[in-house]
RNA sequence: CGGGGUGUAGCUCAGCGGUAGAGCCUCAGCUUUGGGAGCUGUAUGUCGGGGGUUCAAAUCCCCCCACCCCGACCA
């Protein structure tokens, strides 16, 4: 291609609403163009990036035995009541709705568990048609509460899923296995370091699921890893072990203090300087809502720990939990926020749990529901009720890692990936079953498999840019190279420059010439960074010498070479770049 | 949905009661051709929309809308 013929506008300027490098880039190279909060259009360029990347999708998804379709968009309504999903969708405001003529009620799909196990249930009846995994890549539409970051967190992007349908788990286990395999050879064959982190299911349910995250300091999600195992997981799931305090002695009387106007942990270690954080039990208090009913619950942490509210909602079952405000925290201590806890309880329905590291806890401090006090030397199982246990914390950088001795570290990450076992959860609810071997009829046992395409554009551009613009992974740049014309008027110049562009082109080199007449060289050497192009070959002044230069991208490293060597240059130095990388495995 | 902010040219922004502005971009021409180069000229607007106050509103007030940020939410 001749970027004189291309439709490519760099802005000098990034606009002001964008905040990310991936968004900000990709407006001034010409990528993307806004034409409403979180919908784009992608521009020729990204688009030629967002085919490279559906093409190694679709390669390794049929290589691992997938099978491609395309379902419906525009989805009935009723096949999301039949999954019971509708109303929890148009509850949490997400699902985009349209009427059709007759008044008829559709919605834009956001997601196609429905579609496909719609589709599954009608045309497998017998276990001898399993397994099955099926894909396909399209636009996916949710309307976000706050579209941000560009291609990042968008209204309208594309995704790749896949569902997977077994007769049993243990075929299920084979199904996700094998795409979780397709998975890491996506992300390689993409040029991106990524981790593959454990995850939480969400609302999409499910036995376990596992993130891929690329690597970035702008990721939205926070990622804990042990190196020493490779146990890595999102912050949401992550389980974590922290060493119990020492010297707690033996049970001493319990005493009530003044500590006027203390209502935080922080005020407390101020007024006990000899009394550690986790020695001292915070008590916070939620409103649990349950799909029928809604509770408080007050969630006993030690002191220098934090709540972990994913980890509270799946234990408590709930639909969501929120902190309570201060009105109910009155209501249900009697008291002002800062004073609660397991003491002269006056909600005798309040129900508590308490995270395990209260557990071991001995003579410790907590809140007694009167203010401007607090109780010492408090135990548990004496001076009230022992709570039951479970794992509420949020896991910390330094936090003991659950598989080794070792301390866990953290990373930010961008989701490009999602594998789910959602076993029977859709089948069931949609009667979508076939007949098994002993006659009976069953549900399908589904995996869900989802890679975010237009999201890894923007991830690759987080994790891969400097202050100039875009450094591409080779496998997924628009163009591989770009050929540079930097004497505009010298015949010579422009023949060398022809001949390079053939040569790369029959070579297989993905090639765009810049033969812009009426741009100065400067000009374009700002756009062939700003733009990315992993290799660059400028035909300038060192042409009558027969010599070329040669540049890469990443480096800046730059070597003058013949002009008849340049070509198979360019190549070497191309199949030279690395591959992604899988970090934290052991 | 709560809190905050911003809407002026394609982009970045100034102007904040008295004739609509600059830089970049566009277009024409000249010059230039190794780092967003220079000169001359040209084009560009319901000042987000509606209502109000005023002799006069981009500017002050009210309502709406859009966009952005923080939070809540999130296959």
């Amino acid at each position: 291609m001749r970027l004189s013929k291309c439709l490519l506008q760099t802005l000098r300027d990034a606009p002001s609403d964008a905040e990310v490098p991936s968004h900000k880039l990709m407006v001034r190279a010409g990528l993307i163009h806004k034409a409403a909060a979180g919908v784009y259009t992608y521009g020729p360029f990204l688009w030629r990036t967002l085919v490279k990347i559906s093409t190694i999708v679709r390669d390794e998804m049929d290589r691992a035995g997938a099978q491609e379709l395309l379902l419906p968009q525009l989805q009935p309504q009723e096949i999301w009541a039949r999954s019971g999903r509708l109303q929890t969708y148009l509850d949490a405001g997400i699902m985009f709705t349209v009427k059709d003529r007759k008044g008829g009620d559709f919605c834009l799909g956001p997601t196609a568990e429905e579609a496909i196990t719609d589709f599954v249930a009608t045309n497998v009846r017998s276990y001898k048609q399993l397994p099955q995994t099926l894909y396909q890549s399209q636009t996916k539409f949710r309307d976000e509460f706050r579209p941000r970051f560009g291609l990042m967190r968008g209204r309208e992007f594309i995704m790749k899923d896949a569902y997977s349908f077994d007769a049993d788990d243990a075929g299920l286990d084979a199904s996700y296995r094998a795409m979780r395999a397709a998975y890491v050879r996506i992300f390689e064959r993409c040029g991106l370091e990524f981790l593959a982190v454990q995850a939480d299911s969400g609302d999409i349910g499910g036995s376990g699921s596992e993130e891929f995250m690329v690597t970035a300091s702008t990721g939205e999600d926070l990622i804990v890893y042990d190196d020493t195992t490779g146990y890595a997981a999102n912050v949401e799931k992550a389980e974590t072990r922290v060493e119990a305090p020492s010297h707690m002695g033996d049970p001493l009387p319990m005493h009530v203090e003044p500590t006027p106007g203390d209502k935080s942990v922080e005020d407390l270690c101020r007024r006990f300087p000899r009394l550690s954080a986790a020695r001292m039990v915070k008590t916070i208090l939620y409103r649990v809502v349950h799909r029928d009913r809604e509770e408080d619950v007050a969630v006993l942490m030690r002191g220098d720990q934090d709540v972990n509210e994913v980890k509270l909602k799946n234990h408590l079952g709930a639909a969501s939990v929120e902190l309570a405000d201060e009105a109910r925290v009155r209501r249900v201590t009697g008291c002002e926020p800062g004073y609660a806890g397991p003491l002269e309880v006056k909600d005798g329905k309040l129900r508590f749990v308490a995270d395990t590291s209260v557990e071991p806890l001995r003579n410790f401090l907590c809140g007694v529901n009167r203010p401007d006090v607090h109780a010492l030397d408090v135990n548990h199982g004496r001076d009230f009720p022992t709570p039951p246990f479970a794992d509420l914390r949020r896991a910390r950088e330094g936090d003991l890692s659950p598989r080794s001795e070792a301390r866990l570290k953290t990373a930010r990450g961008i989701e490009v990936g999602h594998v789910f076992k959602l076993g029977t959860k859709y089948s069931a609810a949609m009667d979508a079953c076939f007949l098994d071997r002993d006659g009976k009829k069953k549900p399908f046992v589904m995996g869900c498999y989802g890679i975010g395409v237009s999201r890894i554009a923007a991830a690759a551009i987080e994790q891969n840019h400097d202050d100039k613009g875009i450094v591409w992974p080779r496998a997924i740049a628009p163009y591989q190279a770009v050929v540079v014309l930097a004497r505009g008027n010298d015949p010579v110049a422009a023949d060398a420059a022809g001949r390079i562009y053939d040569a790369l082109h029959a070579s297989g080199v993905d090639t765009v010439l810049d033969d812009r007449e009426d741009q100065s060289a400067g000009v374009k050497f700002k756009d062939a960074e700003l733009v990315g192009y992993p290799v660059r070959v400028t035909i300038g002044k060192h042409v009558a010498e027969g010599k070329v230069e040669v540049t890469v991208r990443r480096t800046g490293g730059t070597e003058l070479v013949p002009l008849t060597e340049a070509a198979a240059r360019v190549k070497a130095l191309l199949d030279a770049m690395p591959s992604g990388r899988h970090v934290g495995r052991s």
